[in-house]
DNA sequence: CGAATGTCAGCTCAACTGATATCT
DNA sequence: CAGATATCAGTTGAGCTGACATTC
């Protein structure tokens, strides 16, 4: 159902809703759309959150990997980069052992910023997931997870 | 799972991967990315098939409320349209009972375009569910439209 | 040298904004 | 006149490409 400008809600082509795979694009999107705007409130965009996550979970890594894990290009991520250090949630080092490197480090900072970003990403779960009771949010995860590994592994 | 250049597989943030909502995103987009480009070869864009798809479901319409029930901008639908009736899967012509609209109607050839879209798109859907039982996947396809219809019926 | 890493400038495309003309 | 409809030019931002310097 999409609202228009007026008030009046129509439907959407039962032709597109009945593929599941558009309702995964429309709805994936939203998400995506909610979240994006409550992280503008802060200066941020979702790659920050996305970089911030990947060095909590795999530590301290070089920006070249850390941009393959999250598929986003070392073009953008030398970008990204530019700002997490600038507002001190990253530091950035040349790694001794290899001097094209460039190693890059969460900072307490850091993890804080993502555990606060990480709090307003639920928030949008929950409200994205209002209409399911807690088993059905349980299958749709397990459901997703299996998609998700599947594509990712089959790319490239 | 994101696959790097040299083959090797690198596992993404459990962080992000126990999100639903980062699971939805990332589906979502794979599966309009696997369209996209395949609509490409016809020279062809999703908004393309959605117009169609909502002229087959609801019939003739004016510019306006086609894009309001799509989502689309009605720049963007002007300019849609110009490519649809010039390739001639659709018709524009002037209300004559309120000459500031213009009914559009699908014709034969855009019908016949429709069918096959929905073959690519059924194509990409198999491709992506591949991991799910048929069971699975109207599990899935229920619990994504009682979302989709709650989250569109929210906004505005 | 060839290959890998990171930086930077610039390109493309979809989404969006604003101005204008036409019509009720 | 105000309001609605459609068209068109132009802006913005994300994703991507290519050239370059540095290091192995």
């Amino acid at each position: 159902m999409e609202r228009a400008y007026d008030g009046t809600v129509s439907d959407s082509p039962p032709t597109l809703t009945g593929l599941t795979t558009y309702l995964l694009s429309k709805v994936g999107k939203e998400a995506r759309s909610r979240l994006t705007a409550r992280l503008a409130e802060r200066e941020l965009r979702l790659w920050h959150m996305a970089v911030l996550a990947a060095l909590a979970d795999f530590g301290p890594d070089a920006q070249r990997p850390l941009a393959e894990r999250l598929g986003i290009h070392v073009s953008d991520m030398a970008r990204i980069l530019d700002e997490l250090s600038r507002t001190g949630h990253v530091v950035r080092e040349r790694d001794p052992a290899d001097r094209r490197r460039v190693l890059v480090t969460l900072t307490p900072q850091g993890r804080a910023l993502l555990a606060g970003l990480m709090d307003e990403a639920t928030a949008v779960q929950d409200e994205m997931l209002a209409p399911l009771t807690a088993r059905e949010r349980a299958t749709l995860q397990r459901l997703l997870l299996r998609i998700y590994t599947e594509a990712e592994g089959r790319k490239g």
